[in-house]
DNA sequence: CGACATCTTCACAATTCGTTCACGTCGCCG
DNA sequence: CGGCGACGTGAACGAATTGTGAAGATGTCG
């Protein structure tokens, strides 16, 4: 259950990059680094961190950009690391989605600290965010669990994030265009099973009576009230 | 939030419609750009969208009539997008259905701002589309379901469709021409049996004194009050 | 590197749906 | 009452949509 915490490191300074990515490995977390802004956003998908440590200067595109990026696509914690103590920097960080900052230069000690206050305050806000209960289907978005029928059921990233979604409006039609966009991010909805594919793993896993499909429309959650 | 919303941006000059779909994008929102009218309304169709950021001139139809279209389908909440100052198009818009609008130039912050408060006032006064009832007969958009006499009835989509249209005006008598035009978006009305046998459907799986037949005009829905 | 998990696509089968056709019936009008 | 056009109906065809198993690609982890 306290499964390790995964950090994200934007950087691209080789030095720093190894520095942070040690002392966060030391206090237990499991740490990747990436070293552009693509590679940020890139690793960001794939990985889900539950935080996200984060230089302004970078390569290809800047660090309000990554920022702005990753909560596009997904709610994180950002620490966001600002070479000088120029306040326009932090404003716009906060601006964007960052959630707290570093001035360089900063202790490692002190990152530590916030990156734990981070998480901390994080599974605080996420413990508020109740579990989604419909009939015997219990989801959890902050430990991404589900439960049927008593027991657990292991779903797969992209399963869970569907699922969500459908949850999100129970009984209710959801496009298939929708999904595409809200879980992939797809504008382009023509000539994917994509979708199809997921709600088949769902089915399997959670049982055929759980998702109804909608001829020519889409899919929808059955539940009980 | 429960779940993502998703907001369609109709625009037509590209650089105004990716620097709002950004922005909403950064904002949490999934988006969709639509070019012109008709594509305004045939994504609106499909995507369902919870929001539409709508500019008043466009191609091939404008603005505000992309505005009666959508609001004639389905209730959806319009920001409208005008290039002047000028009450007219306010007045207009606000007649035809928009929500709110602002006036270009406008900032992308005030943009996010009419965004969030026009989902967050939506939201609170509807909860979700409320059922059609019409006497025994109950129809669900949001699961696109159907009950009569207490039991569901299965429709194909089209069928549903086709009965969405009559119960939004009961007991009025809907040319075959109108029909042909907003379920199917057909021109053409002549030489053709489809509305028929639709509505044979209708009647084989909802009883058959549902459906009234008005000779050379259309047909309406009999219905208790 | 090799085992493993995941995501996407592909090809094929099964199903569902839409439209038209042919023909019988009905209603309006002179 | 008779004719003509509109409507009802069942069948049938093709088209579109979805279910499904498997393969390929990619990435992760030890």
């Amino acid at each position: 259950m306290s499964s390790q915490r995964t950090v994200l490191v934007v950087e691209d300074e080789p030095t720093i990059a190894t520095a942070v990515a040690d002392r966060l490995r030391a206090e237990g977390f499991a740490v990747h680094v990436a070293d552009d802004g693509p590679h940020a956003v890139e690793a960001a998908r794939r990985l889900r961190p539950d935080a996200v440590v984060l230089d302004v200067m970078l390569p290809r595109f800047d660090g309000l950009e990554v920022c702005r990026r990753l909560q596009a696509e997904r709610p994180v914690p950002v620490l966001m690391l600002t070479a000088r103590d120029d306040e326009t920097d932090v404003l716009i960080g906060l601006a964007v989605g960052a959630d707290d900052y570093l001035t360089k230069p900063f202790s490692m000690r002190e990152l530590a600290a916030r990156v734990h206050a981070l998480l901390r305050r994080m599974t605080k806000i996420a413990a508020q965010d109740p579990p989604i209960v419909l009939g015997d289907l219990e989801i959890s978005r902050a430990e991404r669990r589900v439960v049927r029928g008593g027991h657990e059921v292991h779903l797969t990233p992209t399963e869970f994030d569907l699922l969500v979604h459908l949850a999100g409006r129970p009984r209710a039609v959801v496009p298939r265009e929708r999904l595409l966009a809200e879980v992939w991010g797809w504008a382009d909805a023509s000539g994917t099973r994509t979708v199809d594919s997921h709600v088949k793993g769902l089915r399997r896993k959670l049982g055929s009576d759980l998702i109804r499909t909608v001829h020519g429309v889409g899919y929808a959650l059955e539940v009980g009230r």
